[in-house]
DNA sequence: AACATCGCCAACCGCCGTGAG
DNA sequence: CCTCACGGCGGTTGGCGATGT
């Protein structure tokens, strides 16, 4: 047996929203706030679904949406994300600010992979489109790591895996030094590492973007020396990532 | 002008993870 | 534990305007 429906279908509309409908959604959730979108439509005296209703606010109406033409900058983002992330548009999406997971789900189906393809590269594989395949060059984990006894301060934290390749073999489009876990840090049992010498750019610098305003360490890669400005921790995919860990909890409270 | 095809994108569908009871 | 409701996500569809024939 499935799940029971969301909703009942029968007396529910499908298809366009009204100016009505919109107008109706927005004012009730400027008055009561998101949540509970099950119960939202029959309190709103809407015929929708409490997922359609969801979706119409997060993908259309929501008021801190950008809407518009992406910019060169949030094209090459995207490309470098997506040759990281594969299809996760919800993350794609954290990291570019007034853009939803639909929108930039639609913008690579039409417009990047075709950009991509005229360049010669495999948008699914971010390889040469002529290279006979191989095995992936990079795979990239994320596990959950629970109780581990040395985590005092985090419930759950992420351990990333990029497993090396020659790097003759890498795209040559694509920066592949890219990393998505914490930079690798030596410590001996003897001799921790100081804090003054843990030199790492923000992940917004990684990814060759030094001048974006989302840049969280104010420091070009070029420029070879780091400032963190919280020794604790770092910003990585919108995480705030300690020497060992990501911290999952405070993300969510923002 | 009429019809066919293409491209875009809003919306839907179904599955999954999570938390409450 | 187990079940179930709910929210969230990624894949897919369908309507509609633009463009081509």
């Amino acid at each position: 047996m499935g799940r029971s429906p969301c909703c009942e279908k029968a007396h529910t509309n499908k298809g366009a929203w009204t100016k009505e409908e919109d107008d109706r959604l927005i004012a009730y959730i400027r008055a009561h706030g998101e949540g509970c979108w099950r119960s939202l439509p029959k309190a709103a005296g809407l015929l929708r679904c409490g997922k359609s209703c969801r979706l119409r606010w997060i993908n259309y109406l929501r008021p801190d949406l950008k809407r518009g033409n992406f910019t060169e900058e949030e094209d090459e983002l995207i490309i470098k994300l997506h040759s990281l992330l594969g299809n996760k548009w919800s993350l794609i999406a954290g990291r570019l600010p007034g853009r939803t997971d639909n929108e930039i789900k639609n913008y690579w189906n039409t417009h990047i992979r075709r950009k991509l393809m005229n360049r010669g590269i495999d948008p699914a594989t971010h390889r040469p489109l002529n290279e006979p395949a191989q095995e992936a060059i990079t795979s990239i984990s994320f596990t959950n790591v629970k109780e581990e006894k040395d985590m005092v301060n985090a419930s759950a934290f992420v351990v990333c895996k990029e497993e090396k390749i020659p790097l003759e073999e890498r795209c040559p489009d694509l920066n592949l030094e890219l990393r998505i876990s914490p930079p690798y840090q030596h410590h001996s049992e003897s001799e921790p590492l100081k804090p003054e010498v843990k030199i790492s750019p923000c992940f917004v610098c990684s990814l060759g973007l030094q001048n974006s305003k989302d840049c969280s360490c104010n420091l070009g890669i070029s420029n070879g020396t780091s400032s963190r400005s919280d020794s604790s921790g770092y910003d990585f995919l919108g995480l705030k990532v300690t020497d060992t860990s990501v911290d999952y909890i405070s993300s969510e409270m923002e």
